[in-house]
RNA sequence: CCAGACGGUCGGAUGGCCGCUCUUCCGGGGUUCGCCCCGGCGGGGAGGAAAGUCCGGGCUCCACGGAAACACGGUGCCGGUUAACGGCCGGCGGGGGCGACCCCAGGGACAGUGCCACAGAAAGCAAACCGCCUGACGGGCUUCGGCCCCAAGGUAAGGGUGAAAGGGUGCGGUAAGAGCGCACCGCGCCGCCGGUAACGGGGGCGGCAGGGUAAACCCCACCGGGAGCAAGACCAAAUAGGGGCGGCAUGUUGAAUUUAUUCAGCAGGCGGGUUUCCGCGCCGCCGCCCGGGUAGGUCGCGCGAGGCGUCCGGUAACGGGCGUCCCAGAUGAAUGGCCAUCUAUCCCCCCUCAUUCAUUUGCGGGGGGUGGACAGAACCCGGCUUAAAGACCGUCUGGCUUU
RNA sequence: GCCGCCGUAGCUCAGGGGUAGAGCGCGCCAUUGGUAAUGGCGAGGCCGAAAGUUCGAUUCUUUCCGGCGGCA
């Protein structure tokens, strides 16, 4: 059976190693208003990329996976947490049309995160991917 | 009206688009009949501090026969309140303010021990450095009145040191002084009166003994078993390993016979470039079952010392009765993102009026910009502490004006 | 989330009521032809912050701030 991917339930990277994995990889490009992290997946990696599949047969460039961090250099909980929603905001708008699938993103919020306007927040995301050779259509 | 004291409430508003999480109900699908998944109409969705983790409880596990004592830790005026508290309320004492009110780590220093640097004569059974006073014998001077030096003694008034020098002020007194005597204040002891008590009032006696430090050890009284929801309980993949059963498989010996099978016993085989010796490592394959247990998941997890209203008791904290409501449950962690308008605030410009030496200051109006303080539940509750714009309400105090 | 520990010179640490030290580092001088080593001299500290106790606080008490570690 095919799999089908709504754009809206993208899977979410959750554990510290799967963050570090991507880190690890070493493709990154810096934006005023957001880091952005991105590797690709290896051929014959099978990932769950929806919740409620079994994750068997290779699906591997069938999706994405996203993650958001942001450290505690950028304030207390009350900032970071609304960095955190912004990124996820901007990251609702572009990721599903434009991210490259077969790679996981890690999204860093950065203390420009919360003053920049939400304009130029997307298009630093837009920019992020095409920098990093991720950007379709 | 101005200035202030105390207590309480709220903590941006409205609309639009797109989302998150929990959930009643409905529909569909799956199901090991426990429930799970998808979709839909509705409904709920951060704080007064959610914070710091400083106290007290509930709850859970561990330890433990009961009680007491000891050790350690905590608390510390008195009475009340509470599930409990180091909280709160009322009172007492001390300090501050014109006042409303505010602040206080506020038991014991004759139970004992220690410490009090430097300075100073002396710092704890007080003490004589300078001074002051008396002044034998002797000496010196003499205007023959006396004066000076010296042994010894008296003295805590004065000087000086210090945070602190053994009651304070005044009068008397004296050789000089001194609670030596007296008055008032302070202090101690003993009755009396008021108060549950802390304590207060007043009386008598005592001539002053008893410096400070207990957030030094300590004494006294009271309280306390330890750990914490990452507590704890349950389900449990893959992989590796443990145990059991069955089947297949290696060599060899023996026996039985149905002549290729069964039974019993023994062990050997493989690995490094080769051989010998020694040492080392591995021992098969398949299936099923069992228990431990990791990742992961589920529960614990929100009806509670609950909120609101009202009545009663109480000065109050608080307690009781009745009625009513159901009010967050996330887990890379929801409760939001974006836009518009309004609004609090602050800044700039212009105008009218008042004011001023002065576009100096202020009320009002208009335009533009800025743009909401502190801060995010993580098992729950009662407090404390800390952080921080602004708005509103009530009670009270001190002024000013008017009546 | 819970539970601990630590903040003293540029760095690593002593000091636990009487006014702050050691080692390394830094500066100057001596030694050497020169450097290192060595020796001498010196600078450098509101003892993380604020209240309180005390005559006096780096030390004792309380409350904050910052850093580090442990617990599935």
């Amino acid at each position: 059976m095919p799999i089908h991917i709504e754009p809206t339930d993208v899977l979410r990277l959750k554990q510290r190693r799967e963050f570090l994995r991507v880190a690890g990889a070493g493709h990154k490009w810096v934006a005023p208003g957001l880091i952005l992290q991105a590797r690709t997946h290896m051929p014959g990696e099978a990932f769950k990329v929806k919740e409620n599949d079994e994750g068997k047969d290779g699906n591997d460039a069938n999706g994405f996976r996203l993650g958001f961090t942001v450290s505690r250099k950028v304030g207390g909980a009350v900032d970071r947490n609304r960095a955190r929603r912004r990124l996820r905001a901007a990251a609702e708008r572009v990721m599903p049309r434009h991210a490259k699938h077969g790679n996981d993103f890690v999204l860093i919020g950065r203390r420009a995160t919360l003053k920049r306007r939400f304009q130029a927040l997307v298009g630093d995301l837009q920019t992020a991917l095409r920098k990093l050779d991720a950007y379709e259509e």
